[in-house]
DNA sequence: TCTGACACGTT
DNA sequence: GAACGTGTCAG
């Protein structure tokens, strides 16, 4: 995932989908981002390392994020699924808007609390929700990743340019002009190195 | 490694 | 048309 400095959405971001609730109970939903551990990664060759084993966690506590329709009935939560694409993550430390704050190159997992609401305890600006012991905890371990400020991995970049809507002037079937003057240098360059593979195949070497 | 300006697309 | 969400790129 992406973090810059103005909080960047998660892309994909997380989406749920709930059963079993009680129908007439309110509910709100929480999602925490926790460290999978303390360790700062780097992409070396094709894969994520362990760059440095930190002997003490430089990280802050459990960063969660409510569900921007909250409270709702637990036959209301159960109708479809349930999305946290307003989710922003930054980098920025001193962030002021109520964005979730990690650290570049470390692993983090999402977490989603489902928290029985009473009708006298309405979460508000004044009252936060608290997880007590009847919150339902679930960690979905294919949810897990990599916190980045740049692309580490052509294929990650590829992969969510093929599939954010908002990046879709980035695809190679787009009429982006300047991916089309990138192209026509990758494709000289190409033919003066390695003129016997088709050119598809010369932008991935090259990238 | 990280930041901010930028062009382009979506909402 | 404005605000917002993207990846790219130069520094």
């Amino acid at each position: 995932m992406v973090l810059t400095k103005g909080g960047r959405r998660m892309f994909p971001y997380c989406r749920y989908r709930l059963t079993g609730l009680d129908p007439n109970q309110l509910y709100s939903l929480i999602l925490s981002i926790v460290p999978f551990g303390p360790d700062r990664y780097h992409w070396i060759g094709n894969n994520w390392k362990v760059l440095t084993e930190l002997k003490h966690s430089c990280q802050g506590p459990c960063q969660a994020f409510s569900h921007h329709h909250e409270p709702y009935l637990g036959s209301v939560w159960m109708c479809g699924s349930v999305s946290f694409y307003k989710l922003k993550l930054t980098n920025h430390s001193q962030d002021m808007d109520e964005h979730i704050v990690l650290h570049s190159l470390h692993r983090y997992i999402p977490r989603l609390h489902v928290v029985p609401v009473s009708d006298k305890q309405v979460p508000s600006p004044d009252n936060c929700v608290t997880l007590g012991p009847e919150t339902m905890t679930f960690i979905f371990p294919q949810t897990e990743f990599v916190t980045v400020t740049t692309y580490q991995n052509f294929q990650i970049t590829q992969l969510k340019i093929n599939h954010n809507p908002f990046a879709k002037g980035f695809r190679e079937d787009g009429k982006n002009p300047r991916l089309q003057r990138l192209s026509k240098i990758e494709f000289f360059f190409f033919r003066q190195n390695c003129p016997a593979l088709p050119y598809t195949d010369s932008k991935k070497l090259l990238t």
